[in-house]
DNA sequence: CGGAAGGCTGACTCGCCGTTCAGTCGGAGC
DNA sequence: GCTCCGACTGAACGGCGAGTCAGCCTTCCG
């Protein structure tokens, strides 16, 4: 990060989203540093020459599709109006909608990537507690301001925030698993009937 | 599993706790053979004379360790009496209540090596909708009993399953990743209160 | 023009680790 | 006793892939 202030910022970029790319198609501990030179349309000692090895280099793509990750979805809720509408988009979005982004998908596939990797790396794990606080953060906001405008019961809103976090991780997984028997109509289903159901707001229909 | 049938069960066992053991300390794609090989007091050689290939010791290892779990978890259910106990029980476990035995919290910890292994590795895909079909199977079984017994209420046991299956997913994560704003005590608060305010049973006090 | 500096690469080194091989050991059966 | 067979090991092989190095090209500035 500040080890080489001076250098393009394109290339690490590139090199950066290469990294991701790979990542997802192979995962952390098969991902290889030629693999992302390739992918990124370069050399193997460019990489090295941008990130010092591969472990930062690994750690720091993970954290760059979490963020990339994070700002998707902040701005998909910034474009909505009421904060029902919003929870029940961030549902959809976690749960596989089809709307969903490709980036955002495989963002959300990185999660895997990202947990594993936290409980043995410290930088990982400091990142996902970070990531998490931020996620649960992003559904407390939401609730509160429902709060606020008479839309949602007056329930605590850390607990339910954990509640839908605990939930929706879990639901990512069947979604990212692509488990057949747990398909995206009943895994948001069963995530917008506990909302509205701890949070008193009307069920919304389906958004095509 | 039938490559070599006459070749000493014991020993395999042996092996395959090493190999456990190894997993949850250096991760499953850090784990050596010979670590496995010194953890169970022999050489590396004779960890690929019982298992062909190092991929396939780890595959295997990783459904040894599932199925350990879910015989004790299966164990612990059995040993209670009511319905509501062994759903409050099933949360406790997965949610970290200190009495949790070693050996169980192993193998929850292996979830999240097993999910990132899934992406990508056919077996290991198989192995895990297997586990999960199986644990929302247990989940559903004590409902539908408890609502024969007349303990719960008639709601959708499917859907349910699938709700608290999914949101003790999640827990786990938090647990085995021991997120400390996410305490046990809050952690099983929120899942006793979703099962007790979904299937009607009072709220029961904690376990010791 | 010279030369410095940053961006970039081909061709290496080097250590690690899965796997193989050639054999030893011990016991069972004859 | 001999032989066979299964269990087991030390030592070596071989490949893979991270990281290094020496030097190339461009650009920019004096």
């Amino acid at each position: 990060m500040a080890t080489r202030p001076k250098i393009s910022r394109k290339r690490r970029q590139q090199i950066l989203e290469a990294a991701v790319e790979v990542i997802v198609e192979r995962g952390v501990c098969r991902a290889r540093i030629a693999d992302v030179a390739e992918r990124g349309g370069t050399s193997a000692p460019l990489v090295l020459y941008y990130f010092e090895s591969k472990d930062k280099l690994l750690t720091e793509a993970l954290a760059f599709a979490e963020d990339r990750l994070y700002l998707a979805i902040f701005a998909e809720m910034t474009a909505l109006e009421t904060s029902s509408e919003r929870l029940v988009r961030l549902i959809e979005l976690t749960c596989g909608h089809e709307s969903t982004a490709d980036i955002l998908r495989e963002d959300l596939a990185l999660w895997t990537e990202l947990w594993s990797r936290a409980l043995r790396d410290e930088a990982a794990g400091r990142k996902r507690a970070a990531l998490d606080r931020r996620w649960r953060r992003t559904i407390a906001d939401i609730v509160r301001e429902g709060q606020q405008a008479g839309e949602f019961a007056d329930i605590d809103v850390e607990s339910f925030s954990m509640l839908l976090a605990s939930l929706l991780d879990g639901m990512v997984l069947q979604h990212v698993l692509g488990d057949p028997e747990a398909s995206y109509e009943q895994a948001r289903g069963i995530c917008v009937g506990v909302a509205s159901r701890y949070l008193g707001f009307p069920l919304p229909e389906e958004t095509p």
